[in-house]
DNA sequence: AATAGAAATGAGAATCTTAATCATCTGAGC
DNA sequence: GCTCAGATGATTAAGATTCTCATTTCTATT
């Protein structure tokens, strides 16, 4: 088990990060809600309990290892820190998420803050559709 | 009062839905939740109860007079939905929040999501930072 | 204008997600 | 192994929004 990212976050290593951050890294999913960590965890065989996986996963936030994101629904996603930034693509009928990064509508959020007497810190960017190839389950025949 | 904004959109006209539209379109503030468009009938006398203020405010975005968005924190606002698309950006100190529209990011979303196999039909884009001007009452001396 | 029926409302309960409490447990250093 | 600051887990609490259902209000019709 990898220690050293909890160790350089600042954070004692214990079992419960230990294994809440192995599922960040190992789930094919990339974007998991807290629930959705917790059952793996139950499914997994350990004893953890939710609010640890709330409380974890937040201090996870703080320290940069997760980016919590909102991208539907009433529950937040949570995904590795992995190299840098980038946006999300949702699908409305079966719900598959992509991810993107467009240095142009990167430049021109900082332009349009800064024409309005913004200093940019942070932005949030979630593109709604429909899955137009087979890819997506929910696809009218 | 203008209630054929109500009949167009095939709700019965009311009091509580011609108060909560009155509210929408006079107040100062453009953006609100539905908290502070309850506090806002209140202060004006009207026995309105929050739960019809929520499912009222449910029924316009149906209907389209309103868009319901997520600036910050776990409280959404509604917005009359006047001439056409934009996005906003929110201040990190004070919470001002600013409108925008830029083609190019419009645009660019639309490709972006085409390379990626969707179909687009709706985006949330929110800037967040800090004011630089001496708008913001925030901002350290 | 009175009436009837459908729809809307209001009070409060319920739900859902997330955070706070607090007694108990654990891990890192000695 | 011992200590104790910090972490955990069970539970409770909080905040936002929706649901339930008895009562009220529109709208249409007499
Ligand atoms: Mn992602
Ligand atoms: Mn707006
Ligand atoms: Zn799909
Ligand atoms: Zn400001």
């Amino acid at each position: 088990m990898e220690t050293s990212n909890l160790k350089k976050a600042g954070l004692k290593v214990t079992l419960p990060r230990m294994k809440i951050l192995e599922i960040l890294e190992t789930s094919e999913t990339r974007h998991l809600s807290a629930e959705a960590i917790y059952r793996e965890l139950l499914d997994s065989g350990e004893e953890i309990g939710l609010a640890t996986v709330y409380r974890v996963l937040t201090q996870f936030e703080a320290a940069g290892l997760v980016c919590r994101l909102h991208l539907e629904g009433n529950q937040a996603v949570f995904e590795l820190e992995r190299g840098g930034h980038h946006d999300h693509i949702v699908c409305n009928q079966c719900g598959r998420v992509e991810e993107f990064f467009d240095e142009t509508i990167e430049r021109r959020q900082r332009d349009v803050a800064q024409h309005h007497g913004f200093a940019i810190k942070d932005h949030a960017l979630v593109l709604y559709g429909d899955c137009v190839d087979s890819a997506c389950p929910h696809r009218p025949a």
